[in-house]
RNA sequence: UGGGGUGUCGUCAAGCGGUAAGACACGGGCCUUUGGAGCCCGCAUUCGGAGGUUCGAAUCCUCCCACCCCAGCCA
């Protein structure tokens, strides 16, 4: 029994737990299992049900094993088995000795196929798949029994036999339990217990052709382990009868199934199969990709278990479907990091400010804390100079109203630094943006503290031009647009619904001096911005790549959201259409990148369109549809082209997919021509 | 139209016949050398709907409605 009772609320599975405990009903004894089967990365999802096994058990003193259920060999693979490890390692769960397979089982569970025959509840069918499932009978109608369903004992003994020697082609016999083909449950309309595989097995090789069906498996596998309590999702409750059955024909020890809803997180997909369909069509770099769901992705991304643990903890257990909201993961990261990740200074989109009146070659060391959160943390010191960067969205020539950081005129102290002032800045002549800001300093404000107890709006961060380490950043974003992607409407798949900017690479980022020697994986917290952690792929020590975990939460970018939504609000309900005209000044907030076509094919049904994918350095390729079909009538002559491509349009919904981007063209007398160009441009490159 | 489940705030989720916890999100305020963090306040007269039982119902009963899962030799 337990010392005490849950202080949290009882989830109904501890709830059933109590129950067994207060009745004896397996000697006060409480034992789980994680039972992965090996043919993909473990994600979120798992997580849930990898706590709540290792924990319940924990809680009660019990253990909990790792069993893989590996029954089919033609789709499971050792690869995934030890990503499984590190994964359920790295979230903190250690099973000891206890890491067992199912396939460590199948001379057991063949003797318990031989006892059902030899009780007549098992026979041996020789009707082909296609036989089986049409006289399964439908969710109204009964299914008809097998022609052979009837054979005696020892012809079905001898049957079986042979199917173990390896005497019949796939799919030519099964094994099936001998139930009732009128069941309303269909599970129990004799299902499949063996089926013939002939296929190299990860563990067992080519000793077994013929491989138990996971009803068969896995009740008699949480049996031989004498675990207590079967913990599984929602869609096995229909198996519930089935897993008793079995269990009770076979007359062994016998667990309890206790069925919970899977976990869904919004912006997001879960189902292996829509996240190895991701994979192998490149729309993300790999399983560990940053962005993924899974694991070795929030891992890879910077999130930590601890983090993962307590979201786990916090979303519960029940038994409806639902679908837990991203921002309450993303909560519990920033609650984890804000306590652990060292501050530190990054600029990723520089912006000049030079400092008049700061003396020519002068270098201060400036105290900075490494985490106000924690005293014990101590202080670093950060070089200060006459040339800094700033970020490019803490400068703006004409502020509104509730902006409150640099602007002409006014003064903000640059952190643990000095009080700067603007008082001018230096525009690039053919854009008019702005690449310069200058300031004068206060000398009597060093450290950030006006002896005149003068108040300023902001703080900003900032990084000595002169001593800043360069770096690229990843900056990521929900890997869908809609909360649940994977709802289909209108014919849409789930695909059409990732988010054309859900990664933003910044080659020009610039990083305190301290960071130099930063050690992959290692987290911190930009000031400002908010948590990265660097790459363990990809960064190098002299070439340095961080990905953006999460973001700190942002006030001004919630006003600028809201302010922006009420905006389009108006323009929706008002505003009638204009013709618009773009002007040159539009033309400079467009973000021009050199792309390369990948792909390109016509497209069925729209005789003016072609699809390509165009390679813009994003580490995957642009889907965008050109009404340019006329002109190039064999799209394949424009693979491997160099094209300007409109990066920054919001992606568009069109009938035959999302248009994510505009190749520029040309036109002339009839002629209209892709602006392509020579030279050593590189996809990505900025075009102006 | 068969069977198995589930419906409590925008999203999760407690509640188990005695008068709707908590978290996230959201809104407001305080504080601040991170528009971060922290702190304070607000946020379901009502529990899918309709009847009924009861002094009293989210909890018990009846009917209805909605959603999810099941017709793999996948798990």
């Amino acid at each position: 029994m337990p010392e005490k009772e849950p202080t949290s609320p009882v989830s109904f599975i501890k709830g059933l737990i109590l129950e067994d405990l207060k009745t004896n009903k397996y000697a006060g004894r409480v034992h789980t299992r994680f039972p992965p089967e090996p043919n993909g990365y473990l994600h979120i999802g798992h997580a849930k049900s990898i706590c709540l096994n290792f924990t319940l058990a924990a809680e009660f003193g019990g253990l909990c094993n790792l069993r893989f259920d590996d029954t089919n060999p033609s789709r499971e693979e050792v690869e995934y088995v030890d990503s499984i490890k590190e994964d359920v390692r790295w979230l903190g769960f250690d099973w000891a000795d206890r890491e067992f397979y199912a396939s460590d089982y199948f001379e057991k569970l063949y003797l318990f196929a031989v006892k059902l025959i030899g009780k007549g509840k098992a026979y041996v069918d020789d009707q082909n798949a296609e036989q089986i499932r049409e006289s399964r009978g439908t969710l109204t109608l009964a299914g008809r029994e097998s022609p052979y369903r009837n054979r005696s004992v020892n012809e079905n003994l001898d049957l079986f036999e042979r199917m173990r020697a390896g005497e019949f082609p796939d799919g030519s016999r099964v094994l099936r339990a001998r139930i009732d083909m009128a069941s309303s449950n269909l599970n129990m309309r004799d299902p499949v217990m063996y089926r013939i595989l002939h296929a190299q097995h990860h563990r067992t090789g080519n000793r077994w052709c013929i491989y138990p069906m996971y009803d068969f498996a896995h009740g008699q596998c949480d049996s031989i382990e004498g675990i207590t309590h079967s913990i599984c999702t929602l869609e096995f409750e229909d198996h519930r009868p089935l897993y008793d059955w079995f269990l009770d024909e076979i007359e062994i020890y016998h667990p309890r199934q206790i069925e919970f809803a899977r976990l869904n997180l919004s912006h997001t997909v879960m189902s292996k199969r829509k996240l190895l369909e991701l994979v192998r069509e490149g729309h993300v770099t790999g399983w560990d990709d940053p962005r993924m769901p899974t694991l070795s992705g929030l891992r890879r991304r910077g999130y930590t278990a601890e983090s993962v643990r307590n979201f786990c903890e916090r979303i519960g257990v029940a038994k409806r479907d639902s679908m837990v909201d991203t921002a309450l993961l993303e909560h519990c990261l920033r609650e984890d990091l804000n306590k652990k990740a060292l501050r530190v200074m990054a600029v990723l989109r520089p912006l000049r400010l030079v400092i008049d009146n700061y003396p020519d070659g002068q270098v201060e060391e400036l105290d900075a804390m490494n985490n106000p959160e924690d005293p014990a943390g101590g202080t670093r010191k950060v070089p200060f100079s006459k040339v800094l960067y700033i970020e490019q969205e803490d400068f703006l020539e004409a502020p509104p109203k509730k902006f409150y950081r640099l602007a002409p005129g006014r003064e903000v102290r640059l952190r643990y630094a000095y009080f700067v002032k603007c008082v001018g800045v230096v525009k690039d002549d053919i854009t008019g943006k702005v690449v310069e800001v200058h300031c004068i300093y206060d000398p009597a404000t060093k450290g950030g503290d006006s002896p005149d107890r003068r108040k300023v709006m902001a703080t900003l961060h900032w990084v000595s031009a002169g001593h800043a380490v360069p770096a690229e950043v990843r900056l990521y974003e929900h890997l869908f647009t809609k909360a649940d992607p994977a709802q289909e409407e209108e014919g849409l798949d789930f695909k059409s619904r990732l988010n054309p900017t859900s990664l933003e690479i910044l080659r020009s980022c610039k990083l305190e001096p301290s960071l130099a020697g930063a050690s992959r994986g290692s987290h911190y917290q930009f000031e400002r911005l908010g948590y990265f952690c660097v790459d363990t792929k990809d960064s190098e020590p002299g070439k340095s790549v961080f990905n953006r975990t999460v973001t700190l939460r942002d006030e001004w970018a919630k006003i600028r959201r809201t302010e922006q939504e009420t905006a389009t609000a108006r323009q929706k309900t008002q505003a009638p259409p204009v013709e618009t005209t773009a002007t040159i000044e539009d033309f400079s907030k467009l973000d021009l990148r050199v792309g390369v076509v990948r792909e390109a094919s016509l497209v069925k049904g729209a005789d003016k369109l072609l699809k390509l994918g165009v390679d813009i350095g994003e580490g995957r390729t642009r889907q965008i549809f050109a009404g340019i079909r006329a002109f190039y009538p064999e799209p394949e002559k424009l693979l491997g082209r160099t094209v300007l491509v409109v990066a920054n349009l919001k992606p568009r919904q069109m009938k035959f997919g999302v248009s994510e981007g505009m190749i520029l063209a040309g036109t002339g007398e009839g002629r209209l021509g892709v602006v392509t160009f020579e030279g050593d441009l590189l996809p990505g490159d900025k075009v102006s």
